[in-house]
DNA sequence: CGCTATGTTGATCCATATCAATAAGTGTGG
DNA sequence: CCACACTTATTGATATGGATCAACATAGCG
């Protein structure tokens, strides 16, 4: 791999912190690739071959069974996915497909372990990183069984509207048939469920969506900690 | 705490491999205590004071949002729980109150972070536990978002069934009630679905569930090793 | 033995999915 | 740069899964 992507890769907390031996040692094993929108990276199943790290672009992570079909997360720069299947040498849950354009380092998941198994702090950090996992779908999992789709909307707009800086305007970073899609409903109920948070003062103009009265929405919404804030 | 405990807890992949001396040092500031029924032991957004560990009983876990409650796992001997929560030093996700009448132990948070950043094999052995809990709530979630209740009722049973030997008759381990709500359904529904299983073969007497025909009911089901198989 | 919590059943309501049709984008090649 | 094709978004009509409310049955439990 081309030694100008290190930097970036060696500032993710999951590689911040090991012996520069190591990392080297990791980085020389692996490659960058260029994929184009809609290639399928890997498929549910297949065995864990590689770290996969997201330099630019996005990264569907979607499941299927009996001819349905959810998405579960996306990856976004600069982060990892599928850490645990590569951990545990155990197949992947689910599979992958880029959203756009994306460039993607491949670590081969036995030089993953075989440094884990050495390198202490490279475990450590693997915690953390698997922790932070662990806790962001046990918080997907309380909206989806706690909520109905309406008040999983509300409260995806207030934690997007947060991210983007917290004015009104929030621009939806993907299309809505995959928004529906995370957050668990059909695109047709999507629809409908931005007309049904109009009366809290939401309006739709095309990807760009405007709370026009955070407070009233916040009001429907009951946003929680413990569910939608992403940082603890 | 007892030492006669330490064996039990020695075993548990989590501590099997770390340093004696480390773990003598996490016994000696733990405590194991007796709790009653329905006793909450944990609560929701509360700091992460314990690692748990049951030894005997059962524990829900649990949370609650605008009045709403669903219940998101039972834990049983021997293992333990909010590990994510203790490593990250982060509030609870979830609350956790006593089935019945069940023995844990209490391990303070703060030694398991100081052992975790000495203890090499101690980190990796908490990596993979971290792992495999956290490949168990997606393959939770993806039950959730590609199956109806009913599917998702039939493919527990065939679980269940697995779990305790292969024969026609399983003994459902706890109330309807908690069942319905780990399923994400009311007791209502749960009623009528074991109710649609009939087709199927599936017979109900009070607590014990006898499958008549598994062939058929696997038609149905379309049980899938990367939703259903809790080993991988 | 009765009290209380749990489970069942029925009637109804509501949320969401499905099916169908149209509209609005989006990208492509001429 | 436009016309066409194709995908995505919206809207409407309808069906269905599942929730809710209410009544009753049953089973633990003191």
């Amino acid at each position: 791999m081309p030694e100008a992507h290190y930097p970036e890769i060696r500032a993710l907390n999951l590689f911040a912190e090991m012996a520069e031996a190591n990392f080297l040692s990791l980085m020389r094993g692996a490659y960058v690739q260029n994929f184009p929108p809609q290639i399928e990276l890997i498929g549910e199943g297949e065995p864990s071959d590689f770290l996969h790290v997201v330099l630019s672009g996005s990264v569907d992570l979607f499941s299927t069974w009996n001819g349905r079909e959810t998405s579960l997360a996306t990856v976004r720069p600069v982060s990892t996915f599928i850490l645990a299947a590569t951990i545990k040498n155990a197949p992947y849950l689910m599979s992958a497909r880029t959203l756009e354009k994306s460039r993607i380092v491949l670590i081969p998941s036995q030089d993953v372990r075989a440094i884990f198994d050495t390198d202490g702090s490279f475990a450590r950090a693997i915690v953390t990183e698997l922790a932070q996992c662990y806790r962001s779908v046990i918080k997907a999992q309380k909206d989806l069984k706690l909520r109905t789709s309406l008040e999983r909307l509300a409260n995806y707009l207030l934690r997007q509207q947060k991210r983007a800086g917290g004015g009104p305007v929030v621009e939806l970073d993907f299309e809505k048939r995959r928004l529906a899609s995370v957050l668990g409903m059909t695109p047709e109920n999507l629809s409908r469920a931005f007309k049904g948070l109009q009366p809290y003062g939401v309006t739709v103009e095309g990807t760009r969506i405007v709370i026009g009265d955070q407070a009233d929405l916040e009001r429907f919404a009951r946003p929680n900690p413990w569910i939608d804030d992403h940082s603890t």
